[in-house]
DNA sequence: GATTGATTTAAACAGTCGTTTGATTTGGAT
DNA sequence: ATCCAAATCAAACGACTGTTTAAATCAATC
């Protein structure tokens, strides 16, 4: 009678599913595939108990309704966000090395299993279409990303706090490592193939260090300001 | 008894219908208005019918059916897709002048009134969610500025053929731009005022094309190649 | 004023939506 | 074997979906 709270158990298997499986678990794996792929209104409940071989009473009984399953997809497989954080703020790194991490977290989802991928999908979906629910994220999913980058660009810039045009820098910046996940299925329209490989990601990761680089370099020029040798040479 | 033929009368006016006017008019403004911001699925003809100060009749009379409707806020309002070549495909120009024209392309509708805007939107909602009607726009619409791109680049990069890392930098190119726009509400959310004010536009578009050509210059110096002195200085 | 065609209207259509109900099955503890 | 709570199930709920109907209204023509 009590629904249970949330074991948060997160099979990377495929979609086939046991009897013996645990139905929670299955129609989170569900929704992640559902909603990530075709958005949140497109994605009816029979919809997605049917694909996690489950009754539709399933969803009310464990996440209370269609928003509560939404929301446990989307939060509950999040790695904690100081992960992608740690991997660029250390002070002792040089530019190229915290950007190497910056793109990193953006992009090593992308070569694990489908899971991680549609998980960044439904996370960066929510930037084009709210869902009401992305406004706690914002402020505790991305923003202290936002303050983070600016905080390295400032130091690397020798700036004591960041001006608009420093902002825009690194919402450029950002916005690099965003596009390939939105425009991802746009871009292997365009250019079938670029995304093929787990390699294919590395040299994304290494084209976006290359360019974001290039655009911090000519910022620093634009302003003036030196920038250490081995990182703009 | 025979629906009209799309005048395509595409009135600036704001929102308040006066009883007077075309019905049909007012379906493909608030159209344009309500898919724009809340995507095609979660928009019902009743609620586009209310807006638009119509009978949910019209909708089928006028369009056929909710997709004709759909179809027609797309495709109409569209200005001929030459008109954004043109701005940076000339011979003549040089790199950063063809940046310049290749990112006003993308942002001068963000000047312009509510529908430019919202028309912008509803274009680049399709490169996440995709309704079926969006492949034959990519090889009408942005396949087209894809390939001019590259060819754009090939001649400023003096090759003689795209191959994969110049097919990554026209998309990281372009993402930039398209950033812009399906970005725009959350960039507004983590620097507030980013995009207040017709001047904010502009110096985004400096900003695109300095950012826009330290790219290319850095994928020019990978290569070793050359670059004429004034663009890469 | 009558006639005609275009347009608008309220009402209804069948289907799907998210959710709830109450009964049934399950599996382990007593 | 008995019991109890957790879990599952088919069925139904009312509200909303996109679409259609047939009557009503309108504007111009004869």
């Amino acid at each position: 009678m009590t629904p249970p709270v949330a074991p948060a158990a997160f099979s990377a298997a495929p979609e086939p599913a046991k009897p013996g499986d645990d139905a929670r678990a299955r129609l989170l794996q569900a929704g992640l595939r559902l909603f990530a792929q075709q958005g949140y209104s497109s994605t009816s409940t029979r919809e997605l108990a049917e694909a996690a071989s489950v009754n539709v009473a399933s969803i009310s009984y464990y996440f209370g309704d269609k928003a509560g399953l939404y929301r446990a997809v989307f939060i509950e497989p999040m790695g904690a966000p100081e992960d992608d954080l740690a991997r660029f703020v250390g002070p002792q790194l040089t530019l190229r090395q915290a950007l190497q991490g910056f793109y990193a977290g953006f992009l090593e989802p992308l070569k694990q299993g489908d899971i991680a991928r549609q998980c960044m999908k439904l996370h960066f979906r929510e930037i084009v279409e709210p869902t009401g629910l992305w406004q706690d994220d914002t402020v505790y999913g991305i923003k202290p990303l936002h303050e983070a980058l600016l905080a390295l660009l400032c130091r690397h810039l020798g700036l004591t706090e960041p001006d608009t045009e420093l902002q825009r820098l690194a919402l450029c910046l950002a916005g690099l490592g965003v596009h390939m996940h939105v425009g991802r299925d746009i871009n292997d329209q365009l250019v079938p193939g670029i995304n093929d490989g787990t390699d294919a990601i590395d040299r994304w990761s290494d084209k976006l260090v290359l360019f974001g680089l290039a655009m911090v370099c000519a910022e620093a020029k634009r302003r003036g300001l030196p920038l250490s040798e081995r990182d703009c040479a």
